[in-house]
DNA sequence: ACATAGACTTGGAAAAATGTTT
DNA sequence: AAACATTTTTCCAAGTCTATGT
């Protein structure tokens, strides 16, 4: 790096963490202010202890130039994308041969896989939205940091790093493997059994049946929650109205948060200003919830709900707390009156997946096409992951996509056109027929100009490509090449086919380039409407889905025996919906019968 | 009741793998 | 076979909730 224009000689250990930031100066985190703070203030610290070895003084951020390694970076990624695929698959193949002894451990005498068996890395800390900490040096993990919990009277595992556990403990109680205390904020990391390993699947498979019990509660609580609305107690009609949202709009809990945590709240922790009253019954809703995200949503509400929101509202400032008599510990002790284990999150995983149940009941086409019933299985889980408020960032290819998809369409609607057109050349009482008689919509003259010339700048190409290649066979068959006559001959009637269709513009007639009775023209017709509309479908659906993000609820909230007995029911394939992890994830869920219901 | 430690699930982004087009 | 788009997997941050101690 550079300071001032002056080359720095950098210890390794001050190198490491200049590389770290250095690898980041093109991404939104080196505009963060809060980040380059942090960083800036933590690698002070590694200088102190690692000045350069040239005894340049480094004192302020706006005077250091991480150019070079981020050069340097970008030079290594480049040398590693150019490897030809062969070398790719030999490196791969030598990492994982490396990482093989770590991937999988024995649980009572089982293999089972471990998930996360790599210890973090050193790196700045990439804390989401806006949180406090963003871009503090994460630093290096060593086996003096790490427990390790491991079968009695089993031989303890050497470190593949120089240096000794932290402790060695036997605690069959818990799931992890090894743990360690993250230096940022002084959270604990561990290492966990796989997705698919036994304990994770019995945990997802009691997390739904506990769900599934609260379907025997529910019409009681909603009653109890209902009446406790009118309650003379504030703190039970705080505890009511708080009830009704995580219940209605599927709020998660929302524990306090420290100062030293991005400012994000959940249902027990909105703000007054994070609830707006819209007369005569409506809540705006608009704050930040888990991952900084946003959650925005206008909703109707009871009365009395609308009635009490106002009154907790009445004499608060917009920064004091909705439910000040509320908290997620005295109301997950009130639901677990109810019911042994109900809490807050319960009410997530059960309304996301009776939602889903229903929506694919009512929504399923009985006699469609697989590709009709996927259709309508991912417009469920689009609505749960709506519900739950699922969000992704728009895809950057998205616009790219849409219009190539608009494209298509439009290609469509001329077949369609040029069919129409045909049966009018045929036959002119066609022009009155109603079927027919409607032009396409989005498909003016100018549209007709570029698709056409599109279609013979295709064609042609094609030819030339087609005669190269004929010539290259012939060559490799010691025969004589075609003569360039031939290609000049074929290219000359594409140019003729396209300047026909330019005449017939306007025309409303059009010659087929291979002779149909009429009756095959129309069932072509019906095919192609029957296909645009499809596609149609297939476009408002991404473009209705380019923010959702749907695999989110797939994996923690829609039981996966609701989607393995649906494609029982309806004849789809599993493996058209579970991904291969997905797959190893709920063994668990796919024996149900067609007609078991969540 | 309350605070904190600890253990586990849930979440979006980024990287990697795979599929599609050129 | 490269370039590009899309899907799947990995990564690790950020939630929820329980146990424990006061």
């Amino acid at each position: 790096m550079k300071y001032n224009g002056q080359t720095v000689d950098l210890p390794p250990e001050a190198e490491e963490v200049a590389g770290f930031y250095g690898a980041m100066i093109d991404t939104e985190h080196a505009k963060d202010a809060t980040f380059n703070k942090n960083f800036f203030d933590d690698f002070l610290k590694i200088l102190k202890k690692y000045p350069p070895k040239n005894g340049v003084k480094i004192t302020k951020f706006e005077l250091c130039d991480f150019r070079s390694m981020f050069d340097h970076f970008e030079a290594e990624k480049t040398k590693k994308k150019s490897m030809t695929s062969a070398e790719k698959k030999t490196a791969k193949a030598a990492k994982d041969a490396l990482e093989a002894p770590y991937t999988h451990c024995t649980l009572d005498g089982r293999k089972e896989k471990v998930g996360n068996f790599r210890v973090e890395p050193p790196g700045l800390f990439r804390g989401r939205g806006d949180h406090p900490k963003k871009g503090a040096l994460k630093l290096r993990v060593r086996p003096e940091d790490i427990t390790i919990n491991i079968g009695k009277d089993v031989p303890i595992p050497t470190p593949n790093v120089p240096g000794t556990w932290k402790e060695v403990v036997n605690d069959n109680t818990v799931t992890w493997l090894a743990n360690w205390v993250e230096n940022v904020n002084g959270n604990y990391k561990y290492v966990f059994l796989a997705a698919g390993s036994s304990i994770k699947g019995q945990s997802d498979w009691t997390k739904f049946e506990k769900a599934r019990e609260l379907k025997k509660y529910v019409d009681q609580i909603r009653n109890d929650y209902n009446d406790a609305l009118r309650n003379k107690n504030m703190g039970e009609r705080q505890r009511a109205t708080a009830m009704y949202f995580i219940d209605k709009l599927a709020l998660r809990a929302g524990n306090e948060k420290g100062d030293d945590e991005a400012d994000t709240v959940g249902c027990c922790s909105l703000r007054c200003e994070h609830v707006t009253l819209e007369p005569p019954n409506k809540l705006v809703f608009d704050f930040l919830g888990k991952d900084s995200i946003r959650y925005y949503n206008e909703v109707a509400v009871d009365e009395q709900v609308y009635k009490n929101i106002r009154i907790f509202k009445n004499g608060k400032n917009p920064e004091d707390e909705l439910f000040d008599r509320v908290n997620t510990g005295a109301l997950n002790r009130h639901l677990a009156s109810y019911m042994k284990g109900l809490t807050a999150k319960v009410f997530r995983t059960y309304n996301a997946s009776l939602t889903f149940q229903d929506l694919l009941d009512r929504g399923t086409p009985e006699k469609g096409t697989v590709q009709e019933k996927l259709n309508a299985y991912n417009h469920a889980n689009r609505m749960v992951a709506i519900l739950c408020n699922h969000q992704r960032a728009v895809p950057k290819t998205h616009e790219q996509s849409m219009g190539k998809m608009r494209d298509k369409l439009r290609g469509l609607k001329y077949e369609r056109m040029k069919l129409r057109h045909a049966l009018f050349a045929i036959d002119a009482k066609y022009k009155k027929d109603k079927r027919y008689k409607e032009p396409e919509s989005d498909l003016d003259d100018d549209a007709i100009a570029t698709h056409e010339d599109n279609l013979k700048a295709k064609e042609l190409e094609k030819a030339e490509k087609k005669f190269q290649k004929d010539n290259e066979k012939a060559a490799e068959d010691g025969k004589e090449p075609q003569d360039e006559s031939v290609l000049k001959e074929k290219l000359k009637e594409i140019e003729a086919d396209y300047k026909r269709l330019k005449k017939e513009r306007g025309t409303e007639k059009h010659v087929l380039k291979r002779e149909k009775p009429t009756e095959k023209i129309e069932e072509a017709i019906d095919k192609l409407e029957e296909k645009i509309k499809t596609f149609k479908l297939q476009m408002e659906d991404r473009e209705a889905g380019k923010e959702v993000a749907l695999g989110t609820s797939k994996i923690n909230y829609l039981d996966p025996r609701i989607t393995v007995a649906w494609c029982k029911e309806h004849g789809v394939p599993v493996e058209r919906l579970f991904s291969k992890t997905l797959m190893t994830k709920f063994p668990w869920a796919m024996e149900v019968d067609m007609d078991w219901k969540f």
